[in-house]
DNA sequence: ACCTGAACACCGTTCAAGT
DNA sequence: ACCTGAACACCGTTCAAGT
């Protein structure tokens, strides 16, 4: 007797941490945020919600396992990268620009996650090598230590955080993304131009910035504060 | 026949979208994120929780509404700390850290609503005067079109996606907070010398950094770069 | 014109029962 | 040792019915 779960979906192997973690990441990537339920993860598997219980402690185990997957997919990308690139040309700005850029493509693709875990401390092995590689990095310019952590935070936090600003953004369903966005032109273009002269000004511009090349700005600004307080 | 639902709370005037409003930022003040239900505001007005579609069209124009509210907050605590201080004494580069820590420190005092709201576009009031002011500071500078809104974007999205990484942090349920917290000393203060020295060397100072710190740190970072471009 | 209350389709989670 | 399935306490939302 087929359980009624399980109708015409690919049934997978039996459950265990990895699995549920890989189809979660699944979920998150092809479907969104919404996605991500413990009723539709047993529906993928052919089990029940609650078999998941065997496995993590709480829902919340397993978005921070997921996420600190997603971190080591995004270090190993970077990693990639910055193995094929010809050695002697990066320097530590240009690998920390590489480490932001990649970041930020693996954190849109499972905006899901981003907007669930970007103010979490994971723990886990992907976190752990972000830490040591980036505190390395900037360690190695000379700065008091008080320094060193202060510009890895600022680094890091924004890297998460800008992530997570334009991950959440289009986590949103798509009619209310549509129409947040609309109201560049519709609002702020039929503001009176007396009272917002700036707005109406700036208005096309407003609606046609990329945001990826405002992570690009706030990211430049500050590998530039900490080569000139490094004097590098 | 008193209802059930009004046991013991202060019974609110009637419905109406501002004292909705109002008692949904009371909420998220004191209460947080978990108490921004439709049926919590309706037991506030002793209520039926579904009298509030009378008033709003669904939550998220009333998630909106709120947030935008919590920006006129924001902005009017901005313009009086301004105007209260000396007139000569600030340029352009005093007005918008001032205009960022004001943001952050309301954003921390609603973070349910700065959780819910960081992303998206209101095209409320309160949005509309921070446009029009930090276009406008920007613009005085002379530079390009383009590159005026790529800083005021940068500038944006950072107070935004910075104050929304805190909050989101603050907005966690107590124990979880805790344990990600723990993390600094119990998983990296306690990782292998050998392989992770950095992590290692800065274990404490990591544990001890204060957001406020790295906000400050990027946005004088955003700032000394919109300086050196402009030429002041 | 406004509010009520049952109902619907969801959540995460617990727990006794099965194998 | 692992999974099932009913049940619980929640969500946002719809809709017919009340006043």
């Amino acid at each position: 007797m087929t359980t009624a779960a399980n109708n015409g979906r690919s049934r997978k192997a039996g459950l265990s941490k990895d699995a549920i973690v890989d189809c979660a990441l699944e979920l998150a990537r092809t479907e969104g945020q919404g996605a991500l339920t413990l009723r539709r993860i047993g529906q993928e598997f052919g089990a029940d919600a609650t078999a998941f219980y065997r496995h993590f402690r709480d829902k919340d185990a397993l978005v921070l396992a997921c996420v600190d997957k997603m971190y080591s997919i995004a270090f190993d990308e970077f990693s990639a990268h910055s193995a094929s690139s010809r050695l002697e040309e990066h320097d530590w700005q240009d690998d920390l620009r590489a480490v932001a850029s990649t970041f930020w493509n693996v954190a849109q693709r499972y905006p899901g996650l981003t907007t669930l875990g970007f103010s979490r401390i994971t723990g886990g092995e992907g976190e752990q090598r972000y830490v040591e590689y980036i505190l390395r990095t900037i360690g190695r310019l000379g700065l008091p230590p008080q320094q060193i952590v202060i510009f890895y935070r600022a680094f890091v936090d924004s890297l998460l955080a800008l992530s997570a600003l334009r991950a959440s953004a289009d986590n949103l369903p798509s009619p209310i993304r549509q129409r947040d966005q609309n109201r560049w032109r519709q609002i702020y273009g039929t503001l009176p131009r007396e009272s917002f002269p700036a707005t109406r000004a700036h208005v096309d511009e407003l609606d046609a910035v990329r945001p990826v090349e405002v992570f690009t700005t706030v990211i430049d600004s500050l590998l530039d504060s900490i080569a000139r307080v490094a004097n590098t």
